[in-house]
DNA sequence: GACTGGCACTCATCGTGGCTGAGTGCCAGG
DNA sequence: CCTGGCACTCAGCCACGATGAGTGCCAGTC
């Protein structure tokens, strides 16, 4: 029970050497790399202990140890320290995020520039809808029964919809329509908005009721569908080389990762308990995905400001490395949070 | 040299074996399978020419035959008719795609669907700017400095920039400008638009000027630009499960699949060759990209009527079903046109 | 009491050798 | 030109033993 200091230490040296090397690391390996000071007959009883609690395991008698999932999490909570990434580490972020010049550039910058710093699978969630707010309505007549819906909200994203009207409306209604749905929901956020439009109908000309309850119906369903949680995914060529030993298990990680849907539930940052601003890390089963139980997430929330519109992280084996990976990807979401807020 | 019918016959038999088993094929599994009505021996002196002429190989002494690159093609070119698909499936199709909200979301839903139906990797580029025309031009003030430009096309595609004034710009004023750039370049196509862009400074009003020339230039930037010819893919856990001869070349693939530049040489059907507006099968090494040269690419244009505006395809293990992959990418090709033009 | 050297033990890995069966190539005969 | 028969080749499989990495344990030392 008593992990006493250079019990602590060694699980550390395990977890960095296997992470380093890849292989089950053996008690000699261990004092040779890491001056301990002590034999590794001594090695050899403290990782009796640490194997009889949990933290490490052998794949086989006669081999190295190799860390649990509950090794790796004692490693993350309580032997790590994130280390700051190198001044040039910063500069190249900056530079490479810096030339982005809209928003489907910005998380697709993000998401290839997240894949290679860490070496694994990269996953960035496009700004929600619903985190942001309306900064303007466009309406573009087609042609006299329809028109194109425009919603450009504060973070840069723009959704468009095609809206049918009942009748043939002519261009100055249409301007009055557009008028009226801008100074009602310009500026307020998504989820406020929708609970606006219903009344939008009410406060115009009769006649033209009819077109805007077309419009506003197409409106409401635009502003709280959450279908447009959209995903960019990168790196997953990185899963071939991480993944040498489960080659079974490649196929469905690679399935859970084309499901949009799963990876919201993994990156969404809809939790409100990382109140730290500190990357989450899921390792192996403790994530909610079977198909992830090889795997572990790195994630974080990322936004203008203190808000959160988004999440972001990689998905690796295991055997990551950690302190590297964390440092990572909380640079990169505060800078993505830079780059929204002076936009 | 003369290849008779009969051996003709037999490789086709061969791919079709090939194809459905995963397995190299012996000379008896041949005649009982397809009724040949000859012996097995008289299949071999076939097999024999047939390997002389490099239409097949053994993968070692004592193993049956597998097609080789040569042997496909032959096949495509000669031995098969694209099977057109059953009623069912191109409900299956209508029904799916027929769902779609916007442009993201046909892309999307496309190439699920050819990932899906083929079993292997689908790769849909984005309609392209350039093909298309200005539907629409819109500015909308963000502060008295900025303002967000929104070009629309008449694929449904959105592109919005920022743009920085040069002095604080009256509302009225940024009302002229966007009439002004509507009347001159909306219904244009968009190389076309491109070259009308520099008269527009010239003709507004001179305290005009200076805005419109910011305006312009982040226009043309927009219009001319070819970094926009997005890519979406699905699919790629279907490789896992093709590609389990080569298991070292997945990671290849993977990267190169990562590649928009490269996706975009592979399926952006920038080509003239195609005007039989059937889809290009590329076969093995026949693919100009090293990292593919495992793989087989069946590849077509797709766009309103006669006009092409993307490229789609999927990629697979050169031992696929040609004539039923052929059949659906064709099929989807053919729906999605449709629908760019209804819209 | 904590550490260490030594030793016996386990077991994955690797190479060898023999066996089996699939599949071919070839030849002689119809 | 086709066919039955036969000899030949060779991948795949299994059993076997040798090798060596690494451990667990114990008796001895500081």
């Amino acid at each position: 029970m008593g992990l006493d200091d250079r019990k602590l230490e060694v699980l550390k040296a395990i977890v960095e050497d296997y992470v380093a090397t890849e292989e089950p690391v053996s008690s000699r390996a261990l004092v040779e790399r890491h001056n301990l000071n002590v034999s590794p007959a001594t090695v050899r009883n403290d990782m009796a202990v640490l194997e009889e609690e949990g933290y490490i395991r052998q794949p086989h008698t006669s081999a190295g140890r190799v860390p649990t999932n509950r090794g790796y999490r004692l490693f993350v909570d309580r032997l790590s320290r994130i280390k700051p990434l190198s001044q040039a580490e910063r500069r190249a972020i900056e530079r490479f995020l810096g030339g982005a010049v809209d928003l489907d550039d910005v998380v697709y910058r993000t998401v290839r520039l997240l894949a290679q710093l860490t070496r694994q699978v990269a996953v960035v969630q496009y700004p929600s809808l619903t985190r942001s707010s309306v900064r303007h309505l466009e309406l573009v007549p087609i042609s006299t029964t329809r028109l194109m819906l425009v919603v450009i909200t504060d973070t840069g994203r723009v959704e468009q919809r095609i809206v049918e009207l009942p009748g043939p409306t002519a261009g100055d209604d249409i301007l009055e329509l557009r008028g009226k749905v801008n100074s009602k929901l310009g500026g307020k956020p998504l989820t406020e908005a929708a609970g606006l439009v219903q009344s939008l109908v009410d406060e115009v000309a009769p006649l033209l009721r009819p077109a805007m309850a077309s419009l506003a119906s197409v409106l409401l369903e635009t502003l709280v569908e959450r279908r447009d949680e959209r995903i960019a995914l990168a790196g997953t060529a990185n899963l071939a080389r991480g993944m040498g030993d489960f080659k079974g298990t490649l196929r469905g990680v690679l399935e859970a990762l084309e499901e949009q849907v799963v990876l919201l539930k993994l990156i969404g940052h809809v939790d409100s308990d990382d109140i730290t601003g500190e990357p989450r890390v899921r390792i192996g089963d403790e994530n909610e995905i079977a198909d992830l139980h090889s795997t572990s997430v790195v994630s974080t929330g990322y936004g203008p400001g203190r808000t959160i519109v988004g999440g972001l992280g990689v998905v690796g084996p295991t055997r990551m490395d950690y302190p590297g990976t964390i440092a990572t990807v909380r640079a990169v979401a505060r800078y993505v949070g830079e780059l929204l807020t002076h936009n």
